[in-house]
DNA sequence: AATAAAAGTAAACGCCGTATACTCTTTGTA
DNA sequence: TACAAAGAGTATACGGCGTTTACTTTTATT
């Protein structure tokens, strides 16, 4: 019965992964916003309310994608960390920043659907995509603290917070169970991320302020500088 | 006749103008995308075809709105920058930098409308939006030249480009009809530009990677850290 | 006052999300 | 094995949307 369950299980799961395949098509054809249920309905030859099987309401499908966008784009990220040496700081931290940046550009919607602008009339229930949101910032702030632990980290000085209330705002966020994350990684993660995102939005949106060409060039040079800041720059870069 | 031609115009425009103001507030309460017609129309107490007679389609009403948003920053910006003395180059900066942020604070959805994910089933005329756009980088990129021409500017290290088509590029950005500006005011001035490209667009999607509160705070640390690097920090900052 | 242009209306087309009521088909159990 | 319950799907409808077509009203000019 377990094993019949499971395969029922398997049926509904094969249906929600073609909704939600045909949905990603939409947005990466349409737009991010034009996920429509009629739409996906007739790619699937089924009439529109038989969506309501699997989708309560647009909404829900939409959380679904974004959820998805978010654990795909932290994998991606971690796997790339994980498969150099850990002790390998500088290797570490180059191979999640440029990770970061190929998902964003080989799945373009996704990150729209995730960093950009809102779908109207769809609000996200905080308390699924904020922590699938904290999944993509994590692998940064691990390295930099496993590397300031190391003693390899250089930090610069403006990661230096005079504002308390900022700071503490930021050791707050930095205090896990079982360890208090210095308020510094958080401040060189945070400046670190909101630049990787400056850089990002402009190549997918394509609005450089007059067109910056190759934009993988100039990504790589802003993230040399950033990660010589740091003392992060790999030896081959 | 000219007289009566100019009034009959006027009326046009006033219409026009009620069309656009219902449509930013539309975009205020209900997001970037839901620019409506027929919402109009009923707003306006009349029938959608007639709004035909103003605006050809949904597009070019947008495309209209995407202007006027482009040149409310650009006069934002350009206006703060005119306020203060023209030779106190810090000051100037420090102005147009705080202001582009309050614009585009003040006017969230117009900036979304602008630098957000596009609308979709939307495309921009490139032949207008880009002059517009243009003109919201360039007060950034003529404070930086003068205050080069007077010796003032220091230049960071990481500003210089080592791939010679990106320098290439920049060189054709910077060439105007009579004079050549240095590459290098180009390459600072995107820089300059990113960076508040991503700390805004933080703020005003509110998805901060852990959210940062005191936005305008955290702003201001970080462009004070960047102006200090170019030796444009205000001596009252 | 007559006329031409401008502004607005009514009706329709094919999209959309969603709700309701109904019908099959599959499945678990008496 | 017969049957009831549950699941999956359909038909129909409502009010929203952008847009087109054909027609009418208002306004300005000669």
């Amino acid at each position: 019965m377990a094993r019949i369950k499971l395969e029922e299980e398997g049926k509904r799961a094969v249906v929600t992964n073609r909704i939600k395949a045909i949905a990603r098509q939409q947005m990466r054809d349409q737009g991010t916003a034009s996920v429509s249920l009629r739409a996906i309905a007739r790619e699937l030859d089924i009439t529109a309310p038989a969506l309501y099987r699997y989708y309560p309401d647009r909404n829900t499908l939409i959380t679904d994608l974004i959820l998805d966008a978010f654990n795909g784009l932290a994998d991606a990220v971690e796997t790339a960390d994980q498969a150099v040496n850990p002790m390998h700081y500088a290797e570490r931290m180059f191979a999640a920043v440029m990770a970061y940046r190929q998902w964003a550009v080989d799945h373009a919607v996704d990150y729209l659907l995730i960093y950009g602008t809102p779908i109207p009339g769809y609000e996200a229930p905080r308390e699924q995509t904020v922590p699938a949101m904290q999944r993509t910032v994590l692998p940064f702030g691990g390295i930099l603290y496993d590397a300031s632990k190391a003693g390899i980290l250089n930090i610069p000085p403006e990661a230096l917070i005079d504002d308390p209330e900022i700071r503490a705002h930021f050791e707050e966020i930095a205090r896990t169970d079982d360890v208090q994350v210095p308020y510094l990684i958080v401040s060189i993660t945070i400046d670190l991320w909101y630049r990787l995102y400056g850089l990002v939005m402009l190549e997918i949106l394509g609005h450089s302020p007059p067109t910056v060409k190759k934009a993988r060039e100039f990504y790589l040079i802003k993230i040399r500088q950033m990660l010589k800041d740091m003392n992060l720059l790999p030896d081959n870069f």
